[in-house]
DNA sequence: CCGGGAGTTAGACAGAGTCCAAGTCCTAGA
DNA sequence: TCTAGGACTTGGACTCTGTCTAACTCCCGG
């Protein structure tokens, strides 16, 4: 699928057994158009740059929501805020230091081995593989 | 190098161009002489549990300095809070995502391979692996 | 048309971390 | 020894992200 409508969203949601409301729409809506990571801060101003207006109870509501149903996922690269990302399949993180851009990096060539078992009565909830970069000087 | 005292840390902060202060000591002996990551928070909790008051400006301050110095490493898992690591050699971490415990995974064996090229004018900072688990249910 | 539960809201609140202006400490120089 | 100045520390106000709560709105089923 490479284009998002918010019809398109409506039925992402349902099939993630979440209640698509006119929010939620929205909130799915900015997410999976856009390419970039959003914090919760951002995806606030693009839902309520449009008509709507939408609170930022709701927003944190629904970004957690979605977490819960595996709609979205979160990366954790900033001390100072969550980012999160729609593309739930496995995948790793470039995260550039100076400027506070995150971008993909696709899961198919890396390959991560040699991790020592888990300790008994663990189980993996995820990887989660970040290359911090910066400009060269 | 197994016993930390606070000799030892004057030692190190010198060695790292670090003017070592009363407040500096006891910080970087806080975090050398615990096994685990620390956060601002409990380091703060330590240093002040002994005579010595420290402020929780010369808390951050000081983190930050030892930081930029190379001393130590930042650890950022936990949404709401950075861990402070005093080991600076390459490893990886192990987040119980329950409990919150942050233990170390040794890089000994871990190879990472396949990592695409990096954009133009972009140089590694760093790479973290962080492996997320919880209880088995 | 009505009642009720799900969803939304504003605003108060909490906790991590930063900032600032004032105060203290330490050292080098006379 | 005394003093001036820079480095360091401090309390407290402040910011920012995120949560909580209690009231309100919306929508659907009967």
């Amino acid at each position: 699928m490479h284009h998002y409508s918010r019809d398109n969203m409506a039925e992402l949601l349902r099939a993630h057994d979440i209640n698509p409301t006119h929010q939620r729409i929205e909130i799915a809506y900015a997410l999976f158009s856009h390419q970039e990571h959003l914090s919760a801060d951002q995806v606030m101003t693009i839902v309520n740059d449009r008509h709507a207006e939408t609170s930022k109870a709701t927003v944190y509501n629904t970004l957690n929501l979605f977490l819960e149903k595996g709609l979205i996922r979160e990366v954790i690269v900033d001390p100072s805020k969550v980012f999160y990302d729609p593309n739930t399949g496995p995948h790793h993180h470039l995260y550039e230091v100076d400027s506070g851009r995150l971008t993909d990096i696709a899961a198919d060539d890396v390959r991560i081995e040699g991790l020592p078992e888990l300790p008994k009565g663990m189980e993996t909830v995820g990887i989660d593989l970040i290359v911090r970069v910066k400009r060269t000087a």
